[in-house]
DNA sequence: GATGAATGAGCATTCATTCAT
DNA sequence: CATGAATGAATGCTCATTCAT
């Protein structure tokens, strides 16, 4: 599975083979029974070791959510970063913003919808710190990719507020529909027309 | 506060004035705890009644964040109809559709912030069957309504099951946005661009 | 037993039976088996009811430690009270402080023996603010008891600090070693002589 | 800090080191916690060591629990047959003991601290027997000193129960309140009174 | 000897739901 | 109709102790 490898980016080793275990074990769950309902005995249960090891890898329920949600954040940055490599205008790093997206959730159904149904966990939860400090980040890092002077007219006419809603807004939709069930084509189908889209729609704007 | 209005709607008369205040008492606890962490006990102290009564009106938890998001939805459609009537257009109706859920959330924020929470929750819950039910009469509703003779050359050659992301998408991820503090613009101050995005967004897929 | 005289004393009616037999049943169980060793369950078994009843009566553990040692402090204090009633000069008050001091725990050794061993986590605990508070009303009570102006001589030479320890201490000091059963004569059966040697240990602070 | 000269008495030696900082970190531990709550973890994380090694030497809990005591214990012992050599009469005995008891809880507040709090549990736990012993043994030594056969009339008059009460009670209840910081003086600043007060109380017994 | 990952029984507490009054 | 005492299964989490490396 697609999620052995990102957990083995993020956790490598043989040593850390119980670390991504529980993960899996733990993603699985959260997206079968839903974050609350599902208990660390259904956890366990599914990876074979005992509560106490959990605890003592990810100190408590919160910690197992965020460890997830980290790793998928993690995961679709450094695709994220690989895809805009390369590009030379706004119009094709707003293309480059799309796909990657797409091709992420397209390649990571499972973490994505575990990262759909945990964002208001973790943002309220006690690591709701360290998400915001990677949410910022990862804003300003887009903002400067923007920045393209050439082309800064057609972005500057877009509402700051607005303009991440423009650029993913669509493709998110989509794939929300997708991971649950509401559409059967793959995100990644439709890359060239999001794609598009979100550059005709930041050209409407002005 | 505007929730009060929506819920004489629904729930017109005297009578129905426990009912109301249950129903309201429950909205600002599901918003301010999250749909599980909120208990029982939470609601019965915000409106002063008694277990016993909460169960009698609603039978269970879930039924009443059944009868929450249902509410919900049909204030939503009742809007999005009024908005549609009178368009002549399949472009003027993609822009009722915006303007109209733009409207709404702006209108009544605490309702549409529980209606994204509880979704998942309803869509596996108890009440599954009629929240299904009621999604395939609203897409029925606005496939008839976007089926207009003269316009459906641009329409047809987005695949349909793109179409309701490309409407609605950036409209949705913008309140989404607004709904939990990311931006401080309300929706309603974008109606127009987003309107014209949607369109954008439309052409250019052929 | 003498315990039921007391919960009833200090919960009065048919309704507050289950309040009554969940006490009892804790202290019995608290004096078995230490403080933090006894479980809710065993109580619970104690007194057959449920879990939640105790919990919906006293909150938690902690509430159901402070209920008692505060019933423990109200009954000897009203003891206490009753003695010096009456007494007219400082040295038949400090004989009535140790003679109601020693039958006390002579009639309530279970009370008495949980006292000491709730003490300190009740000081600590999330009710210490009020343990605080009835230990403060009660040495400014027995302050006011013994400035007797007639005898404040011989009164006047003791340190405050001291006073208490030279009053109470070795009557406090029998009563834990005919608890742990270190000696076998019930306490009242050396009041006479407890209560001589307190007011010579004052004679002999001059 | 005073605890440390007390424990290389009982443990000396460069090799010992790592058990003195154990038992130094765990009666840190105790006295701020409590005995019950305080965890393995929580005096490893304390003594910087693993907890393998802790169990390496102690055993497990209640042999730290134990350890500490018993060396209480002893250093209490220590100084108290120091006080009690070259004293000729009962009185002076009286007044040694006395003397012994206010001078060692005032260089060892630490240990006396925590020999309250432990007594009981060590009383219950496996060291039981030792314990049941060892206060055999002190208070056989205890009855030898004080078979003076010139006063003997004076101390047979009182019971053997209540004579340990009459000797140490005061002080001990003064200790206990200096402790849990209820007074301010420390306690050998009373041991002229207190050492006075435990004869005439002995005399008031006649 | 030293380490700390692993174990799993056990506990306090919660909470949806029922039902006698 | 309304009330709230009573129920008890279920859950997150702790922690003393063991043992392979």
């Amino acid at each position: 599975m697609a999620i052995q490898e990102v957990l083995e980016r993020q956790y490598p080793g043989r040593r850390a083979q119980l670390k991504r275990d529980i993960l899996s074990a733990a993603l699985a769950c959260f997206n079968d029974k839903g974050l609350e309902p599902t208990t660390i005995e259904d956890i366990r249960v599914r990876c074979d070791t005992s509560v106490g090891n959990i605890y003592h890898h990810f100190g408590n329920k919160d910690g197992l959510i965020a460890a997830l949600y980290f790793c998928a954040l993690d995961d679709q940055a450094r695709q994220r970063t690989d895809y805009v490599k390369g590009t030379a205008s706004a119009e094709a790093r707003v293309a480059a913003l799309v796909h990657a997206y797409l091709d992420w959730v397209t390649a990571e159904p499972e973490l994505a919808r575990f990262q759909f149904q945990a964002r208001s966990a973790v943002a309220q939860g006690p690591n709701a710190a360290e998400l915001a400090d990677r949410n910022r980040q990862r804003n300003r890092q887009v903002r400067e990719w923007l920045a393209d002077p050439e082309q800064l007219g057609q972005l500057a006419s877009v509402p700051m507020e607005l303009l991440p809603s423009l650029i993913i807004g669509q493709a998110e939709s989509y794939c929300r529909a997708w991971l649950s069930g509401r559409v059967q084509s793959p995100p990644d189908r439709f890359s060239e027309p999001l794609a598009r889209a979100a550059w005709a729609s930041i050209a409407a704007c002005r």
